[in-house]
DNA sequence: AATGAATGAGAATTCATTCAT
DNA sequence: AATGAATGAATTCTCATTCAT
């Protein structure tokens, strides 16, 4: 069944030039038929891959959590120290943010549609999959940190775990409309000095 | 004489109006049709207050903005102690995410219509003021704080400040997701301990 | 009943003011909302001095043509030779036609108004009724030329003016294409020579 | 593979089709809908063919001429004498304002669009260089017949094109007004006798 | 008399989607 | 399988006109 091998992989292809076109003007914004001009085929194709616009989302989304996960993962692999895990996951996570902003725009207009309404959309399920699993990722790591007795053992390891995404995405965020009034590496570093020293 | 409207007025009982529905659709999938129905006026006098929609969209944000601080400010008046202060507005700034979903949400799209390719509109010139004056005020009282020997001197007041802020907003974003699987007192309880303890 | 009076003078105040903007956009592509605010004066107090917009035109058509008419006279009179008085209708005619570009152009837009469609407007029979007026005071110079034997007896009058006539338009009217690449003094002078010289 | 369509072709029949349209209500007044509920297909096909409205005008415009010169050259290929082909140009031409009436109103919208504003539209262009064509053509001619010694050798050979230009079009003009009050072959065939002998 | 607030009809244009080839 | 021609619903915005004050 080489055919569905090849569909998938046409899926992924168009779903990353949709990204970019969508982080220059929006998911709403963005036409079929800008997205197939740019891949290079017809407009009519477009169904032979994607249900709808709402499915090319739905691609869209994996991909931008995929490679968002793929590059974070690059970072951390090889370390053991659970601190040192921790603050490579918020420094490199606000860093990733700031390289890969085009993945951050989709990122914050996936995750209004999701908020947005009854929204019981595929993408929407992905975003708060990919959400759950990476705060119960870092919760892990918090509880090894503890269990090797550098943080405290009555730290709430799941509210640190939200606290760590939370503020990575928030500083993700703010970079991107600050720009060069904020130097995210140095920002990012001095908070977790401060967590650290407060959750000893 | 023709009636005398109070134009502004009028514009921002639009925006509120509009705001409700921007919430639940998001600005782009919003008609004016269905804005000006909701008010319960004529699809073309929408243009006798609004230049397009965009200047709604101005108008909205300013209603977004001042919204906010008034509701924060009233939480926060008669506190005297800066790091009272501190906690309330990471707090109440947190819990106001959670009890004003719809303005979150609507802040959201505005966020990321910002980002979003070069944009010089007036509602992104207005978001960065905003998110400036806001990290200016905290980092006054973080400022007030270090000089009252409640935070250690060598603290950079701004990346405190940034990060306050960006937490705010993290947690608002988590806390829409992950909904009744987030208690977002105890979590911004939590971290405020957590924080001031580091920055002692 | 001065009344009427100074709403007459406002009509043509207004008329006046109209077709400077007829000129430069068209009578379709002008508002109301245009003139009004163009004259000083409220949108809706329009509608006390004309009926709807055709009216306006109407009285644009009387302006236009009384205009047209009164700097023409004031360039023939005094003239007795009726050879002179030809030559200064052409000439005089179409360097008028240049220096009242704005009145050439609103003229040709009714023109065209006139004769699309089936068109019984008080405007259109205006321009039907000057043309004719027109062209039978030039019939009569000509008559008056053949009677002191400066034109030959059996040449038609009602076509030698119909002639001039359209000589003028058509000059006026290719000036405003050709601009500076045309000299219209030295033209009509020429023709006129030509003309002459074959009615002899 | 879809249905291949000659888009060229489909953009003459659209324009042919408005053209009557525009004839009978003008270019502004004549809507998108019309014309295609006219042609027989959806409004939305259109801009399958054309960007905007205003490239519908410049393809009106090409068509309109094209079709001009295609009927008149018929009318004067085979005739040598210069003489005889200003007169038909003359003659023929005016005729033809008559049976093409349609053609003529167009182009007066055309024209007065031209001149409205500052305009350097496409169709503009068009029209210019239409004319400048049309004018260089008939100097030529005149030039010709100024070699055989049937124009005196000083007559001024453009001059005498515009004017022969600006008559046919003032004739047409006015024909479309006048009617049946003005026979316009006995008036050109006049007009031309006087012409020549005054050229002479 | 004067005015501007209000309006709905209608205009140009866009676009996701379908379908014949 | 691939494509672009075709479409109508929907959108933003304009405007002549009415009407309450």
């Amino acid at each position: 069944m080489p055919k569905i091998v090849d569909k998938q992989a046409k899926r992924k292809e168009i779903a990353k030039t949709a990204m970019n076109l969508f982080a220059q003007k929006g998911f709403d914004s963005t036409s079929i038929r800008e997205i197939t001009s740019c891949v290079g085929m017809g407009k009519g194709s477009f169904y032979d891959y994607f249900k709808d616009k709402e499915d090319l989302l739905n691609e869209t989304v994996h991909v931008l959590f995929s490679e968002w996960s793929t590059v974070l993962a690059l970072k951390i692999k090889d370390v053991e120290d659970p601190l040192m895990q921790l603050q490579l996951l918020l420094q490199e996570g606000a860093k990733l943010g700031d390289e890969l902003e085009q993945l951050m725009i989709v990122y914050i207009d996936i995750w209004r549609r999701s908020v947005s309404q009854k929204d019981n959309s595929e993408y929407s399920k992905t975003l708060q999959n990919f959400l759950m699993d990476y705060k119960k990722a870092i919760a892990t790591i918090v509880d090894a940190a503890k269990a090797q007795g550098k943080i405290r053992k009555n730290a709430d390891s799941s509210a640190i775990a939200t606290t760590l995404l939370a503020l990575v995405d928030g500083l993700c965020l703010h970079r991107m409309i600050l720009k060069d009034k904020m130097d995210i590496n140095s920002v990012s570093s001095d908070i977790f000095t401060i967590l650290l020293n407060g959750m000893k």
